[in-house]
DNA sequence: GCCCTCACTGGGATTCGGTCTCAATCCGCC
DNA sequence: GGCGGATTGAGACCGAATCCCAGTGAGGGC
């Protein structure tokens, strides 16, 4: 169940949305942007652009920087900066339908989903509305990340 | 009580702790290291480089990032990337002796610090435990974040 | 307090992720 | 198929951060 691409009808609805989301900004669903989306959508992982190109190298850089903006603007996929390095991109919560937050592997960047229980998730909201008001501060979201070392990392270095 | 600078004695004590820090690790606690500390102490807020040198012309750019690398190294400074923009830096909660949680506006790219009740903060560690055992994570810290638009803001965008 | 040594400093060159430019191309529409 | 405007992509460009190295300062030995 992990790593594995989407169904077959969810990528088609995935493309569905992404092209009404794009089309009331005026933007066209364009092959190249429909890649990408198929490229996020197949990784289920927030990737840099460098990986979606060594992933399918077709993909030429300046295009991928911008239509990953475009795609941004009309919230179909968000950016990650969590480090100097490069930013990652993943599809949003909008359209894949689910809230969750990341693992950050600080040695190698390497970013995974982790979900918390609904009762937890609650109680973090609860207070974060609360701070919120009393700072006077127009909550939007809220990011709750684990850092630490990824598997990987940790059996490398020994 | 609020934005007001450290009072004297903690000062003293912070800098006892920095000094040692510095100390085991090879590293002299220099009258631009001392500054750097003073300013982000009396800021009490992750701040740029370019702020610190606007708020303090005497800090040189090349100087301030790499000592600002050193710090970081012996845990005296941590350095929060949040958006493309430039980074910013404050004292750890090591050498301040406090955990907290970050405010963010993704309009201006202002950082407060804010934090929740013990529970909650108890709760989202717990949930976090779990998590990092069922995802062989060695987890060393989390993050958690409020992201959206600070006071000044909302009223200057009307 | 005075040297001597070596780490630190800082101005500028350099790196490098990301954006911008603009001619060539593609897309949607007729 | 043909037209007009949006998109593409190679490379120029930008800017945050790091690197370099000659000049400076700190601190241990005297
Ligand atoms: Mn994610
Ligand atoms: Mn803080
Ligand atoms: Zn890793
Ligand atoms: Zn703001």
């Amino acid at each position: 169940m992990r790593a594995v691409g989407p169904k077959r009808e969810d990528l088609e609805a995935l493309h569905e949305e992404v092209r009404d989301r794009l089309r009331s900004a005026d933007q066209l669903f364009t092959t190249g942007r429909r890649r990408l989306v198929e490229l996020l959508a197949e990784v289920g992982r927030p990737v840099t652009i460098p990986q979606l190109i060594a992933a399918d190298s077709g993909v030429a850089l300046s295009s991928a920087y911008r239509n990953m903006a475009v795609l941004e603007q009309v919230g179909v996929v968000a950016r990650i900066v969590s480090s100097g390095e490069h930013a990652r991109f993943e599809l949003t919560e909008a359209v894949m339908g689910h809230h969750h937050h990341h693992l950050i592997c600080s040695t190698c960047g390497r970013v995974d989903d982790f979900t918390v229980p609904d009762d937890v998730e609650q109680a973090i909201e609860d207070a974060l509305a609360e701070v919120a008001t009393d700072s006077d501060f127009l909550a939007s979201s809220h990011r709750l990340d684990l850092v630490g070392t990824c598997v990987g990392c940790a059996s490398t270095s020994g």
